[in-house]
RNA sequence: GAUCCCAUAGCUCAGCUGGAUAGAGCAACGGUUUUCUAAACCGUAGGCCUUUGGUUCGAAUCCAAAUGGGAUCACCA
């Protein structure tokens, strides 16, 4: 079926016959627009073996590729390029087998798995802009890798103890006068976000106190009474003090219950969820079996380590000398317990590039111990989002808010949506809906179409921009298909448009449509295997694309002959399937009017 | 000091494992609506792909170095 895998398999006879000699460098690519031809083979690197000229080459194997595979209508050469001619009836008979399906297909029973970790937020503030990239990034790949043919498993790892927390609700205990998100009306995670920079604002002045009495700036922050106090907190938190549990529990449930909140407009969700409170005493154990191997070693004051020098990295730390773990010591743990729990094939940890170092680590520690699995462990590591303005600097007030900015990007929509009179015969849930749907789109799409691995620049004014390159853009291409298709089982009698009996002469557009259409599952393969969300959406804008341009030069239900008619309702309706799916694999809806 | 990542139009980004004249969007300028939704379409203009070497028939793409930007290198998480 695959016209490439053919080429190729053919390529490689001919090569024998006419020369008595093979290549592995046989690749076919899309033909450049310039050139007559759908595939080219670049014959440069055959010239050892054919001892011809690059033209007679190229002759030569086109010549044999015509005779030996039917589907050839035709072939050219310039230069050492010898284009490649696939007869529209190959298309034709390609979009007849796909014709109205669906392109994703459900995973199989005996699919491996995959878990996907993504989000991990602290529970001492609310989630920004960075989180949002983060969200977005893991749940689209989830999405892929499913789609692609694998069980996934998302999960997320709630960090919710440690000094952050503590300083929170040491600041609510002295400050709040009780507030709760119900008598302040502030979402949960909000209310406890204003807390912990209320702190932040007490622990700088006694900072400064500190210095004007001589004190250095290291000193004065080790030293200030405020922070004395919050790890006072955290030890009588970690000792089970009731007062503090009881009070880490009732603000906990105020985030979580904030977070469910923007999980749910975001349009994402976990499979399991891991809170670090029950995890960060593990990976004790994993200390000894480091031991046993030999892989870890004692320091004389007690503490454990594992050098790491041969390896060009450093030694690193996993027992401090008073016995407590580190962070990544819990991370050892964390994996070997997931491990145990979910049966993996693979764990992607969806984190930002700025932990590339301890990733390297924590992955190379887990092969020195032995586990195979550890081979399967990756780390999607993503750029950070900066502003116009510079980094974003949660004590500087420049963060954006996740659910400021969601709120931001849905009005803009139900604004723009207003001015274009888009809003006729809506219900007041329609319309709602859609302007979700827009806004959101918008959003997702600006953060996914960015190679994941890039940092990238939010400008807030171009992300809720709807013109261009953006979902909504897309999303209007969908609409238009769906108006057809309403309007064309109204005014004709196109019930059934599944049926495909006729034949038709395919324009040049139509042709490349069928081939972007074709395109679909090796550009999904190549998105799950270098999980990357950005290669779907300009997947899907290029075919949104392409397909505005068809939509304008090319009457569809103004078409005359009945046939053609049916054929290029048929054919927009499929690039609608796609265009939903591949907007689904962003996380992305789209809606049937707007 | 060491390691890792990045550098393409004025701006934001594509450009896959090397191939023919480097592509979109935004911004700018001009055009298109009695005809399927103009959140659209068409056109004009805009480039020493940071620099220098190397590999090759052939380099934005691979290798090395330089320059600029970012990140990391805790008994923090």
């Amino acid at each position: 079926m695959n016209i490439e895998q053919q080429l190729t398999e053919k390529t490689a006879k001919a090569l024998q016959s006419l020369y008595g000699a093979t290549s592995d460098k046989i690749a076919f690519e899309k033909t450049s627009p310039d050139f007559i031809g759908d595939l080219t083979l670049v014959v440069f690197n055959f010239l050892k073996i054919s001892k011809k000229k690059p033209e007679e080459t190229a002759t030569e194997i086109g010549t044999y590729l015509k005779d030996n595979i039917p589907e050839i209508a035709d072939f050219n050469v310039v230069k050492g390029f010898l284009n490649i001619v696939i007869a529209d009836s190959f298309w034709l008979n390609y979009f007849k087998i796909i014709n109205g399906k669906p392109f994703i297909k459900p995973v199989p029973d005996n699919a491996p798995t995959v878990m996907v970790e993504y989000s991990s937020p602290n529970t001492n503030k609310p989630l920004h802009l960075g989180h949002v990239r983060n969200i977005l990034l893991g749940y689209s790949v989830s999405k892929i890798l499913s789609a692609a043919g694998n069980k996934v498993v998302k999960t997320n790892v709630v960090n919710d103890r440690g000094i952050h927390i503590c300083k929170s609700m040491l600041a609510w205990q002295k400050w709040g006068n009780g507030e709760t998100p119900e008598s302040s009306g502030l979402k949960g995670d909000h209310l406890v976000g204003k807390y912990y920079v209320e702190f932040d604002k007490h622990f700088k002045s006694d900072v400064k106190n500190l210095k004007l009495e001589g004190a250095t700036e290291e000193e004065a922050e080790k030293k200030a009474p405020l922070m004395l106090e919050a790890q006072e907190m955290l030890r009588k938190w970690e000792a089970n003090d009731l007062e503090v549990r009881n009070l880490w529990n009732m603000m906990n449930g105020w985030v979580y219950k904030g977070f469910a909140e923007s999980y749910k407009t975001l349009g994402v969700d976990f499979d399991s969820t891991y809170y670090e409170s029950n995890t960060y005493l593990l990976g004790k154990e994993i200390i000894d079996t480091g031991l046993a191997k030999g892989v870890f070693k004692t320091r004389d004051d007690k503490s454990i380590y594992i050098d790491l020098t041969a390896d060009g990295l450093d030694e690193k730390t996993l027992l401090r000398s008073d016995g407590t773990s580190v962070y990544m010591t819990q991370d050892l743990g964390t994996a070997l317990q997931r491990h145990h729990e979910v049966k993996f094939e693979k764990m992607i940890y969806t984190v930002g590039n700025e932990q590339d170092y301890h990733f390297k680590v924590l992955f190379l520690i887990l092969k020195k111990l032995g586990y195979a699995w550890a081979d399967g462990l990756y780390h999607l590591s993503y750029g950070m989002v900066e502003l116009p303005e510079g980094k974003m600097k949660s004590r500087e007030g420049t963060v954006v808010d996740a659910d400021d900015l969601m709120k931001i990007m849905i009005d803009t929509a139900a604004e723009t949506t207003k001015e274009l009179g888009k809003v006729e015969g809506l219900t007041d849930d329609e319309a709602n809906h859609l302007y979700q749907s827009i806004g959101l789109g918008a959003l997702k799409y600006f953060m996914l179409k960015v190679d994941p691995k890039k940092k990238m620049l939010f400008n807030p004014a171009e992300s809720i921009d709807f013109n261009g390159n953006t979902s909504p853009f897309i999303q209007f291409n969908y609409v238009r298909i769906q108006a057809l298709i309403r309007k064309a089982k109204e005014g004709w009698d196109f019930e059934n448009l599944d049926v495909f009996t006729h034949n038709i002469t395919l324009l040049q557009k139509e042709k490349e449509l069928i081939i972007k259409l074709y395109n679909f599952n090796t550009v999904l393969q190549q998105a799950a295997n270098e999980l990357s969300p950005a290669l779907i959406a300009n997947y899907v804008y290029d075919l949104a694309k392409e397909f505005s341009q068809y939509y304008h030069e090319t009457p569809i239900l103004k078409e005359d002959q009945k046939d053609l008619i049916l054929f290029r309702l048929q054919l927009s309706k499929t690039i609608g399937i796609v265009i939903k799916s591949g907007m689904g694999l962003l996380g992305i809806e789209v809606p049937e009017r707007m």
